[in-house]
DNA sequence: TTGGTATATCGCAATAATACGATTAAATTA
DNA sequence: TAATTTAATCGTATTATTGCGATATACCAA
């Protein structure tokens, strides 16, 4: 109890709701979202840009590393963290694909 | 501490996590698929074709009603469960419009 | 080498999420 | 009415998440 039973659930279903999961918190979605503008990449900017401190935006930076959306390069003291263009396209497909199923014309009963 | 901090994020952000985060657990993708699916919508049937005890569907299906995502209509002694189809749209937008975001051609350091 | 800067990690407290047995509530059936 | 069926809710154990202060680590500059 407390723990996700992934064991009986399909590789997709994983997939889907763990890349949704990963998106699952404003912090990260405003991480990506920041990322995208690309104003700045480095780790402290966005901290000062969020208003959480910097040991929280850096666990969310590796949650969002560890599904595969960002990466991070050093640049002598401080991290440019970006998004994986690639990995964001497939994820992009994966959730697209979830989200564009259409209503089985069947026994709509509401 | 434990709490997202809600206020410090733009509605936007907020709206994209907490839609995320309702997709973010297998059983809600699974109870999703099969809805549009639509072989079944009776709470009962999904009890049985996913493999978690009856309370925990009812309360993965009460997260999604929370959402916006479903909407249960009583029949008899069962509960007849559907994909919201107006809300799927709305929400399928908002998903969209943050996966299309395309990288700006700044300084891209990775 | 010493000091400053930037980020990651550790440890912890508080809250949320997951799962399910037991029970309740409501409608149908005998 | 009594028994049955179906689903929601309650209570609770377990694990996960969120957030941050303190600390460690790594690099640069003087």
């Amino acid at each position: 109890m407390g723990l996700t039973k992934s064991e009986i659930f399909t590789e997709g279903q994983n997939r889907i709701a763990t890349i949704a999961k990963a998106l699952g918190h404003p912090a990260r979605v405003a991480i990506v979202q920041h990322l995208f503008k690309a104003e700045s990449c480095i780790c402290g900017e966005l901290v000062s840009e969020i208003g959480l401190a910097q040991p929280t935006i850096s666990q969310h930076l590796k949650e969002l590393k560890q599904v595969g959306l960002i990466k991070g390069n050093i640049e002598g003291t401080s991290v440019c963290y970006c998004i994986d263009v690639h990995a964001w396209e497939s994820i992009k497909e994966v959730l697209i694909g979830f989200l564009d199923q259409d209503v089985a014309p069947g026994d709509l009963c509401c």
